[in-house]
Order: C-alpha cells, then structure tokens, then sequence
DNA sequence: TAGAAGCAGATTTTT
DNA sequence: TCTGCTTCTA
C-alpha cells in the first residue's frame, strides 16, 4: 500500500474505491491529478485489475498526457507494459470510429475536420445567416442527437434566431453540411461523438460487450460534460455502475458551449448509491487568496458547496489596484512585473488574467514598453494557422488524392492561376464525370482552363502521385522541394513566423518518423486534428491569457485586470451571473501568494469609451474597505495641453482629486469646463 | 486573377 | 478601434 501513503485521507478514501460510483468534489490545488492517477496505480497495481478493463476520459490531451505519465509511473516496477486507455472523449470516439465506422455503412479512412473547415463547408450552403450561428447550431442538434428531419419538422425555434424562416434556411444548410461530409467521409469534433453514441445505441450487443469490457471508468472535469457525454457514459456503464466522476462544479465555466452544470449537480440521483468525497485541503494557494475565493464563491446559489482549507504558511495581503484608465493600467502592471523579474522573480510564474481577450492589447503596449517578455496562451491555435493547414492537406492527399475538400484548399496554394472561375468550370467538370478533383485534372482538357493553368494542375496531380511512393524519410524534404510552401509563404506579410513555423513542423514530423519505424501518416494527421496547444506555454515569459485558458494552470503571481462592472463579470443578454462568478472563482485561485485584482475607472472598447463602476467581485470577496490602494501614472498638471473629442484642445488651469480620479478645469479657447480625466488626454 | 477599398460586426472556445 | 469579408477595379 506503499503508494498510498502520500495522500491525505479523503484522496486515499478517493483512490481506494473500487465498485459502484462515486462523486470526487476536487477543489482547485486539492490534488485531483494525483488522486486520479494513484487510484488507477492502485486499481492495477494493488488490486489486480487488468490494465485493458479501465477506462479514463478527460477533456484535453494535455491532462491525458499527464495522467497517463504520471499512472504509469507508479505501476512501472510491477506491470511495466500495461498499457490502459486514458485519452480525450474525442480520441475514444475517434477510436472506437475506427473500428465500428461500417456500422453505419461508412469507411473508416475519414477525415476529421475542424472549425475552420466546418464554416466553409456551411458557407458554400448558407451565406445569408452569420455563419457562426449556422455552426453552433449544427453543433447543439448534433449534440441533441436531431437529425436534419428533425429539425425540420420541429417547432421550437430558438429566439436568437430570427423567425421561422431563418430557422428553415438552418435546418437546410444542416442536411446539405450533412451530405457533403458524407460524401466526402469527413467527420466533425461532435460526430466524434454522436455518432459513437448512435452505434451504440442501435447495436446493444456490441454496447454491452464494450461496457463489459471497460468495467472502471472515470471521468475527469465532469463539470464541463455536456448531455450527450453524459448519455455515452450511459451506454459505456451499462453493464455496471464503476463509474468515478471528478470535477468541480465551482469551475464549471462552459455553460456556453453546451456544459450541463447539472450534470455534476444531479450525478447523486442519477446513479445508485453514489458515493461522495471532498478534497478540500488546497495545496496551492495562501489562505488570504483562499478566503478571497471562498466568499466569492459563496454567493452562488446553484452549486453542491465546499471549502477550500489552506495548507499554507506565508500569507500576502490581496492587493487591490483602481486606475483611471487601461493605459495607466497597463503601465502601472506592467512597472511591477517588471521589478518582479529584475528582482529575481521566474517570469514562467507570473501571468495576467483577462476575461475578455479585447484587453489584451492596451497590456501588450504596457508590456512591451517596459521590456517585459510575455507570451499569449491561447491564441490562434498552432494546427489552425494557414500554412500548417496547407501542409496537412498536402500530406492528406498524399494519403488519399481523391480528398476533394483537401485539393481545393492548395489548388491555388503556391498560384498556379486557377481562380474562382477556373475552380468551378474544374468542379463542373469532376461533377459531371462523377470523379474527384484530382482526377478531373487528369482527365480535363487543355483548352478547359487553358495551357497554362493546366500545366500547372497537371504537375501538381504528377508530384502528388509521385509523393505517394516517397519514402517516409524523404517525404517532408520531397513535399517541400515539390510545392514550395515555403519559398510561398516568405512572401507574406509575416513571411518570418509563417517560416518558423513551417519549419518547426517539419521538424516535428520529421522526428516521429525517424523515432518510429512504421509511422502511420494516416494515425498522424487523425491525431493532430484533435490536438490543441495549452502545452506551448514559453519559457522565458510572462503568460497573458483569459479566465478561460488559465484553467487548471497556477502561478506565484497573478494579475486579474479589467475587474468592472460589464467587463467582469461580462453583461449580456444572456449572461449568467453564476457562471461569471465561477469565473471570478477560477481566476483568483490560478494564484498561489501573490494576487492583485485591478480595474480602471475608464476603458475603450470597440472604440467607445465607458466610464465603469468596479466588479461587484471585489465586494463579495470581501476585498473592499481598508485595503484599498489608489494608484494612477496619468496625472495632469496645471498648464497641461489637452485634447477633448468635442471640445477639442485646451489648457488645464487646475487639477482636483476626486477619489481615484481627477477633475480637471480646462480654458478652451475662452471656453472654461469641468472635465473628468478620462475624457482627455494629454496633446 | 489579384490586390485595394469599403463596410458590418465584435465574449469566453478543452475537442 | 480593429478585423475579416465582400465588392470593385487594373
């Protein structure tokens, strides 16, 4: 029982559950990953349970990786070679496709799409309803298990939508996006998912025979599980109930994307004799920063409740920060991440917080002006840039040239002068002929597009035919000796990181094929598709990142900007406020000694400038009152020259502090006014 | 065909 | 204010 014995015990009463089912309440810093992860050792390794009969699914194959490092390692000196399935929910359908696909008469060489892709799809259908809203639609009737017909004949509409006619033009841009993926066999993140469920619903024997074989399964994040996860699950332990859910409802903050709270809040009910456990000792963060997160917390109504209890000793005062503006904000954090560092501080340690990526950008000025490093978490994914998507798709149709949704992304990519037009007399013509893309180049005639033009496809049909017999090693140097992608994209705008890129890619499929002697290109670009990039976060920099993208990451130090009303917690139409103060609740216990909340008295946002109260957080945290810290760098002077958007410019004749603001008497012209500061600034 | 100009729209985004 | 998409022109 050696590998018990570093839990605390309610993680050891967690990690020795074996039958039945059971509820893991992990607060955040509370140990979920070891808890999971020494109960899946145990399972193995103390109890005798065969590697091959568990099952664990989380939500990023961040926290897969994790898990299963850390689980082998405590198994490695007893079973050295087990190998149990622990993956994303994503990658266990994209598994389980692989096998099962010809249930519903599909092949099982599909390709699996993503966002970007399923908006263009939608876009050759539907152009007159954004087309964001069209592909969150399609993605709740997926998830909501309705086919095209269905929404057809429904009669609920929700009210975003606009009416009736609208929501006819949806159901048909669904049903034709429908088509065309089969047609093309693609599959979509949430086909992933429906239709494993779909097989396993209409094939009992075959459901019963993988819920006996995955006799212990587990779910990390259970929070963030949406209805149709909560039906595999279902299917998955239909043959038992060993079923352990972990999660947090506190850090429940999908509820946008389709997350059922619920989920976590019912699971009690929902399955016999349920089994619950809180790890509410928190090995993170300070009690200030603990207390700060508790009383926010608190005023939600809608959740299961617990506390969060600080094993820690030192203990920093929370400090707040109130400034007139997002300049002066900017500048003022940006000082003291500054000092932080030259003071000897890590910068990996420290990270700044925003609800809405919109801020980022007055930050990244203050940051840069004070030669601070800082690194965005979260942006434009790695494997969704343009030029990665391009070489995909080369590697794709290498694979399978008759791939027509990837030939039509590099037709023209470097130019061979084939344009709209061209695309569609080609298209025309593949349609006609019933064949694919790249047979039609083949087939066409010279005078169909012209000489040029049809040189130009003829070759990259040849080079395509002729990468299909490369040797793995050579394939990569071949591609780009071929096409050129790089000599392409050095002409961009920014040609240098496009580069980068490129050649960090390169490099990183060049790597998997030497280090594996029968790398499968097909399993390689499956996998990639599914692949997100939370691990990148930089070395030598400071992280910039919002609420959302901070999730289940800490830090020494954490700046929270932009606490205002409207801001954070964000107002809109159809905005729920628990959700924002889970949020809150996220945000502050990313911190492990050192937080600072700030917000300004005036920000621009989407070019307007908005006079702003501060969050309500601050308040239910118990922050306000007494420790409250004015700071402000943008003073003015008596003599300043000034320029107001309507007045225009003036000359400050005196300066008044009105809490953290200042007031200013302004001649313009002759024209004498009172004028907060925030509405001038210095000329 | 391809770059330039004009215009609407704009949270959060594990897969 | 800024971006990304449609429309216009060489």
């Amino acid at each position: 029982m050696d590998i018990l014995s570093s839990l605390n015990d309610a993680q050891r009463e967690a990690a020795r559950h074996i039958d039945g089912a059971m509820l893991i309440l992990a607060g955040a810093g509370s140990g979920k990953t070891l808890t999971i992860t020494t109960r899946l050792a145990y399972l193995i390794g103390e109890v005798g349970i065969d590697p091959l009969n568990t099952l664990t699914l989380t939500f990023t194959n961040k926290a897969a990786t994790e898990m299963k490092l850390r689980a082998l390692n405590l198994i490695r000196s007893s079973q050295p070679s087990a190998n149990p399935l622990l993956c994303t929910f994503h990658k266990f359908g994209l598994l389980f496709l692989k096998l099962y696909m010809r249930e519903l008469n599909r092949a099982n060489n599909f390709v699996i799409i993503d966002i970007d892709d399923k908006k263009k799809i939608i876009k050759e259908f539907e152009n007159s309803i954004a087309t964001n809203i069209v592909s969150n639609e399609i993605s709740r009737y997926k998830n909501m298990l309705l086919s095209p017909e269905e929404i057809i004949s429904s009669s609920v509409i929700p009210a975003f939508i606009g009416g009736r006619a609208n929501y006819e033009k949806i159901a048909k841009a669904y049903k034709s996006y429908e088509e065309y993926l089969v047609a093309n066999n693609l599959v979509d993140f949430d086909d992933l998912l429906c239709l494993t469920y779909r097989i396993l619903d209409s094939n009992p024997n075959l459901c019963n025979q993988i819920s006996n074989r995955y006799k212990y399964i587990t779910i990390d994040e259970y929070q963030d599980t949406n209805e149709l996860q909560y039906k595999l699950l279902r299917k998955l332990c239909q043959a038992h109930e060993n079923v352990v859910v972990v999660g947090d409802d506190d850090q429940s903050i999908y509820g946008w994307r389709g997350a059922k709270i619920e989920n976590i809040l019912n699971f009690k009910d929902q399955f016999s004799s349920v089994k619950v456990v809180r790890l509410e000792e928190n090995y993170r963060s300070s009690s200030n920063i603990l207390n700060a997160a508790n009383e926010l917390i608190d005023h939600n109504r809608n959740r299961l409740g617990k506390k969060l209890i600080s094993t820690k000793k030192d203990n920093k005062d929370i400090e707040i920060l109130q400034n007139s503006d997002e300049e002066s904000e900017a500048k003022i954090i940006s000082a003291r991440i500054a000092k932080l560092i030259n003071d000897g501080e890590h910068p990996t340690q420290i990270a700044i917080l925003y609800r809405i990526n919109a801020l980022s950008r007055a930050l990244e000025e203050g940051l840069i002006a004070n030669g601070v490093p800082y690194k965005i978490v979260g942006g434009i994914k790695f494997y969704e840039r343009a030029e990665i998507k391009d070489i995909i798709s080369y590697l794709r149709l290498i694979l399978n040239p008759h791939d027509d949704f990837s030939l039509e992304r590099i037709i023209n990519r470097p130019k061979r002068g084939l344009g709209k037009v061209g695309f569609n007399k080609l298209s025309e013509f593949a349609f006609n002929n019933k064949i694919s893309l790249y047979e039609a180049i083949l087939r066409m005639d010279e005078g169909l597009l012209g000489k040029k033009v049809f040189t130009a496809l003829n070759e990259l049909a040849r080079d395509i035919t002729e990468l299909r017999e490369a040797e793995p090693k050579d394939l990569i140097f071949e591609l780009e000796n071929k096409f050129g992608l790089k000599e392409f994209y050095k002409q961009s705008p920014e040609g240098d990181d496009r580069l980068l890129n490129i050649d960090e890619f390169y490099g990183s499929i060049n790597q998997k094929i030497e280090n594996n002697p029968d790398f499968s290109l097909e399993e390689f670009l499956n996998d990639i598709t599914l692949q997100s990039d939370q691990d990148r976060i930089s070395e030598d920099a400071i992280s910039i990142m919002s609420v959302h993208a901070s999730k289940g990451l800490e830090f020494e130090h954490v700046f929270i900007i932009g606490l205002e009303e409207g801001f954070f917690p964000l107002i809109s139409d159809e905005c729920d406020i628990e959700e924002e103060r889970r949020l809150g609740y996220v945000a502050i216990t990313r911190a492990k000694s050192d937080l600072v909340l700030s917000s300004s008295n005036f920000r621009i946002y989407r070019g307007k400038k908005s006079n702003l109260e501060r969050s309500r957080f601050l308040s239910e945290a118990g922050l306000i009152s007494g420790k409250l810290r004015i700071e402000s760098t943008k003073e003015f002077r008596r003599g300043d020259l000034i320029k107001h958007k309507i007045f225009g410019i003036g000359r400050v004749l005196e300066v008044t502090q009105i809490k953290s603001d200042f007031k200013l008497k302004i001649n313009f012209g002759g024209n004498i006014k009172e004028i907060m500061s925030g509405f001038v600034e210095k000329v």
